[in-house]
DNA sequence: AAGAAAATAGACAGAACTGTCTATTTCGTG
DNA sequence: CACGAAATAGACAGTTCTGTCTATTTTCTT
């Protein structure tokens, strides 16, 4: 790995840097000026690694991304071979998220709110993330033996979605414990 | 009515405006001087009618909340007594809504992503309408039977949140066949 | 028609924004 | 040590932002 993104250390610095403002405060609201004094870098330093804050924001985007999958991945491994098991991990991944001090909603979600049309990088970028993770979910109600893979993972996307902003809004882990009690009835329902 | 807010036509006409560069391009994107030029209307008078932009766009959510609480009670009130119906129409409206050109995603839920901090009182507005969907779910879902009203009204919250960023991120209206699929689902699994 | 209220245009302040440029210093490696 | 690359501080341009102020004109009511 080396020729697209050199790993440099002020580079990787200033993606942790912007990935944490931008989580915390938004996109838009977080000037170019702000992350610099946050990161202690200069200037040109960020221009020279980033064309454009455009560009910043993508990457932050796409290192999040592959991050998140890893770590659902990671959760659903660790549960072991039982389909029932591994569903219960999502959920149980998505509590312990809410649950965590710097719990501040989906930044892909948020991504997609910030930048609405449909064709800006941005938005399809974290769109992307979403489908990725659907990806996940097909693959996961395949094992358990749904009938109807896609359209139940199409379902339990959207239970997973609108809890995290449910849990962002009223800063509660709740919505994960709905959504789990949901996904598993609908998930009887396409096996039984 | 009228101390709070003195009928006036302009104002009417700067909160329908406001109203409609907010929800196609956001709250933060759209400036004062955006806004006042497409409104052909002098930077005096809003300051006349609207402290702040802050209450400006305060104004604008109360405006949307109440009106999209009128058109789904509407809607499901059309919809006759029978409270299978009244749930379909749910959805139906849902999809109608996703449907129609102007469908640019939730202005609630982007006010939400927009305003991160849990005790900004636009964070908090928007949430406020959330809420009173799920108030008018949970009567729903009672009329209809179920065991568990307010667990269930929530799943659905779920459900049409999940479907909402869905169908605008997509540009699709199938997340409303998802989500009401999903929702007879589990309707039927709080009644047997 | 007269006087009060509302709306107008537009300048202005003060700050924040992205991105560019220069000149200097630090750093890593041969 | 010496050389080239990388990082530095900070000024700068040009735009945009919210909100204030003034002086003038329009509009409404009586």
């Amino acid at each position: 790995m080396s020729t697209a993104q050199p790993a440099s250390p002020k580079r990787a610095h200033l993606l942790a840097t912007a990935r944490r403002l931008f989580y915390r405060d938004g996109y838009r609201v977080v000037g170019i000026d702000t992350l610099l004094a946050e990161a202690g870098v200069a200037k040109m330093t960020l221009y020279n690694h980033f064309a454009s804050k455009e560009e910043l924001i993508l990457a932050v985007i796409e290192e999040q991304d592959a991050e998140v999958r890893a770590a659902l991945t990671a959760a659903v491994a660790a549960a072991g071979r039982s389909p029932t098991r591994q569903f219960q991990a999502v959920f149980d991944w998505l509590k312990g998220w809410f649950e965590s001090d710097d719990f501040k909603g989906c930044a892909f979600l948020r991504a997609l709110s910030e930048y609405p049309e449909p064709d800006h990088p941005i938005h399809r970028a974290a769109w992307r993330h979403k489908q990725a993770v659907n990806t996940l979910l097909v693959g996961l109600v395949t094992d358990a033996g749904a009938r109807h893979p896609t359209e139940l993972a199409d379902a339990l996307g959207l239970l997973i979605n609108g809890a995290i902003l449910s849990a962002h809004a009223t800063g509660s882990s709740a919505p994960a414990a709905t959504a789990r009690t949901a996904a598993a009835t609908l998930l009887k329902h396409a096996t039984a």
